[in-house]
DNA sequence: CACAAAAGAACTAAAGTAGAACAAACAGTA
DNA sequence: TACTGTTTGTTCTACTTTAGTTCTTTTGTG
């Protein structure tokens, strides 16, 4: 019924419509659907009339009216909308990149930064993420390098086994496994220069659970 | 439908309509719309009647009725819209899956596969990528795990040093650090048990060099 | 090469601005 | 009731800006 341009047009000029009470010019709508001339614009209107989606007022400017809007999508646009569907279901999503891990810092000192990195969508389902960056060798054994990049999921409880990050006593936040024993908390490294910590359960503060790692290569 | 002038105008009349309950004066209206002559006014009146918005008792002061207002897209739906744009913006890229590495097949022979994953675009800059996906404990001393995504760059040349994907004999693609020393190439693994094979630079064709790493933890 | 879509220029028309003159409606008053 | 001034609305002219129309030329595609 429609070709893809009259389509397009008649969206735009529907949504204007919509959303100002005014209708767009012949400049504005020539921008909108991609044309460098008016005069394709005048064709595109006519075809519209002429196919009675649109009513015009003669000799005025601004002044279109949306009869009514098409049944059916040309389908190239059907085309169009599945690839924008697919783009924003793949969509990366931005969390906060927090600093780095493993230096002395406690994360809620720096969660006011505002640096994001983008992670795909899969990472981070349900939930509230945040990243950081590995510092040290820790963790090398469980194929976590210096200079990894961590997703790290929101959470004030862990499970035996778990990769944590791990605030003691206010003072350092660490990536570690988790292991509870009653009331003792063993905080592992994966690192045999590095020595298990352990703790009363009551000086450790769970501040999220390994979810991810991104790495770069140069 | 209506020019920003008539819009605003008939916004206006509306409003004092339902406020005072008594039409606004040209006076009060050439203020609110800010024209200095009541001609405009008068103009603007005429085509709001004309299209229907108004009526006006004729010679009389102080006379206007709405009839109806241009249809509106609640500021909601907006900005939905606005974000969803955004959330566009930030699509990450999709490259392929070709499937796994070192699991004996060439990767052109599964180069058709159709199955893609996301990735943020800081990590396929310039240049062509796939994924695989790791299998086995070849390269565990590098971090990099059985199960993990890697991200390769499509290249046919390495550097010293580099970890590339190579087909060795078009037998098996493997994950290996590259050396090479004159005419003889050195594909390293990272894992104590397996050994460096070492190959005539004729045999060895690379098809990627490592560029990336994903991981998630479940 | 033919055809259609699009670009571009030239032109015409409408919208908006401003000022002033004037007319009708209204209220108060002699 | 007729006169007066005030408020309000109408009409006209003149001009600028913005918008729409029409035509010719260009471009791209089968």
């Amino acid at each position: 019924m429609l070709t893809e341009k009259q389509y397009k047009l008649l969206i735009y000029i529907n949504k204007v419509l919509k959303e100002t009470g005014c209708s767009p010019s012949f400049e504005e709508m020539k921008q909108a659907v991609g044309l460098k001339s008016k005069s394709g614009i005048h064709a595109l209107i006519e075809a519209l009339e002429e196919r009675n989606f649109i009513r015009k007022l003669p000799h005025k400017a601004r002044a279109l009216e949306v009869i009514r809007l098409p049944r059916f999508k040309p389908s190239a646009i059907i085309e169009e909308e599945k690839k924008r569907e697919i783009a924003l279901q793949n969509s990366s999503a931005q969390i906060p990149l927090y600093g780095k891990i493993a230096a002395g810092t406690p994360i809620e000192a720096i969660a006011n930064e505002t640096e994001t990195i983008p992670v795909p969508f899969e990472m981070v389902r349900n939930g509230q993420y945040y990243a950081l960056t590995i510092e040290g060798e820790s963790m090398i054994e469980a194929g976590i390098l210096d200079g990894d990049t961590v997703i790290i999921k929101k959470t004030d409880t862990a499970n035996n086994g778990n990769i944590v990050v791990a605030l003691v006593e206010g003072n350092e936040a660490t990536l570690k496994i988790f292991k509870k024993d009653n009331d003792i908390v063993h905080l592992i490294p994966c690192n045999k220069e590095y020595e298990t910590q352990i703790w009363p359960a009551s000086k450790v503060k769970i501040q999220g659970i390994l979810s991810g790692l991104l790495r770069t290569y140069h």
